[in-house]
DNA sequence: TACCATGCCTAATTTTCTTAGGTATAACTT
DNA sequence: AAGTTATACCTAAGAAAATTAGGCATGGTA
């Protein structure tokens, strides 16, 4: 991104990761496909995560050891399922929190005046 | 990014545009240097520009008329000053609506419990 | 004199996301 | 029965934004 700040740069460059990290933290196991419904209805169509986004992001998270794995067939098709690490709750906790300031951060810079009330 | 959401995309993309045009909007004209330094300095330090990330956003938000520029000379230095024009107010207060908007989108995801309750 | 602050800029690289596919099974519709 | 939509995984080329890493020059200060 184009800021340097104090905090994480992993955070600031999208929040997909946080997204992820969080969502699988709250409802245990997800596969691909649910995650992505699981967004469009939590923010009413709102946001819709792309394919070509999101399982590459699944696939850096597992590299990272942040989340892991397992397959489960349905009929014959397979779901994979991912599940946050102990590491990777940490990280969906620290980086929903830096998300958080970073933002305030950013609306305090575009509302100025409410400081000066 | 890796959304398709409702919200436009260039705000997804990026918030120094938005920081940009509201700063200038708020401020009247002012100067790249100036900019990075009133950042730093309302935000004490948690958020500094790039220089790198800056300049070429200056240039594309005058090409695309959304500010207009005139150089000032200070002893043998210059100094080119910025400030928005009509179409850039416009986009500098839709962009920080639609930003503000996104962002409790995003909050709402992260946070969950908060309907819960 | 050397260093730091001011003040502008560009270019190569990296990262992230979009766009645009491919593959296959299952379910529903006509 | 055929066609369409939903489910479910994936990759790759390209665009866009920011980082990194400089260059150039003036002015003030230790």
């Amino acid at each position: 991104m184009y800021i340097c700040s104090m905090y994480s740069k992993e955070l600031l460059k999208g929040t997909l990761k946080t997204i992820v990290l969080k969502l699988l933290t709250e409802n245990g196991q997800m596969y691909g496909y649910e995650i992505t419904q699981k967004v469009k209805e939590l923010t009413e169509g709102k946001i819709v995560l792309t394919e070509g986004a999101l399982y590459p992001t699944l696939h850096k998270l597992e590299a990272a050891g942040l989340v892991a794995s397992h397959t489960q067939s349905i009929g014959k098709r397979i779901r994979k399922y991912y599940s946050v690490t102990s590491s990777g709750a940490n990280q969906a906790s620290s980086l929903a929190n830096e998300f958080v300031e970073f933002v305030q951060t950013i609306l305090f810079l575009l509302n100025p005046q409410l400081s000066k009330k």
